[in-house]
DNA sequence: ACTGAAATTGGTTAGTT
DNA sequence: AACTAACCAATTTCAGT
């Protein structure tokens, strides 16, 4: 399909500030017409690089105060049904496959700590669960869900 | 002003499904006015329980193909700044404090293999750094920086 | 707090260069 | 691929309840 140019760049660049801005901002910004920004913005969810747009929020406000890492070892070439399991549960927000000593990384978050203790203990007796090691989140000192597209702009 | 009641979270559960979505569209569907909606998201925001809104950008289709997961030890008492430093890193996505074995788990994205080598050692050479332990991701399974709301509405 | 309507701003489409 | 221009839709404000 069609190649992504700086324009498209800085499009989203525009939109990972603010993801509701209008078309009519961007369009000044950039100093095109907004015609061109909905045409661009639609090329880009059409090419999948736009996934979706979704809200930040600040689930510890909700009372999704418990966060953990956890690492797991899957039982002899498991890896993939684990994981499947993993990202079936609504409170797991990433898995991630990887190399070293653990299978899978998954990040999950909770409400309380029965619901975490639940959990963990529900993985560790998953039929294709080797081992799992659960690191608590004493602090989430990042998390943006974004990379800055800037040194890719100029 | 003050309390998130089930209206509040039905209207984070649409903005979940798209966050580009009409406070018409939103309004339609939970029986409300605009203005209702309007004046609610406000509070949502104002209270700190929507932060933002941003897109997901498919940052493997922008050429960032490799992920790490990188667990971190720092030196004695230098947890903070170890944690502040990598937080101002534009590759790192996410940077957790966490118990057990490591201080930090970070989440960080490059384009090439010689951006995360360079970054991994960068981190080790880093005054407080310990030791660290890379996982390269072979696989995102899932990455939806979400939680299902529903078990909070009905 | 919510409604309803007015005023303002934004999104979408068609036609043109 | 981007612009103009028109049209329609959505957002924002505010008086009234």
């Amino acid at each position: 399909m069609e190649k992504i140019d700086k324009m498209d760049l800085k499009i989203l660049s525009e939109l990972q500030e603010d993801a509701r801005k209008s078309l009519r901002e961007i369009a000044e910004k950039l100093g095109v017409t907004e015609a061109t920004i909905y045409n661009r913005i639609n090329k880009l969810k059409k090419l999948g690089v736009i996934e979706r747009f979704i809200p930040v929020i600040n689930y510890s406000k909700l009372g999704y105060d418990l966060i953990a890492v956890i690492g797991i070892t899957a039982k002899g070439g498991k890896v993939v049904e684990v994981e499947k399991l993993l990202a079936e549960m609504p409170n797991v927000t990433a898995v991630y496959d990887v190399t070293g000593e653990f299978d899978v990384i998954a990040v999950s978050k909770f409400r309380d700590r029965d619901s975490l203790n639940e959990f963990v203990k529900n993985i560790g007796k998953l039929e294709f669960v080797e081992k799992t090691y659960t690191m608590l989140v004493l602090n989430v000192v990042k998390e943006t869900h974004m990379i800055d597209l800037s040194e890719l702009i100029e």
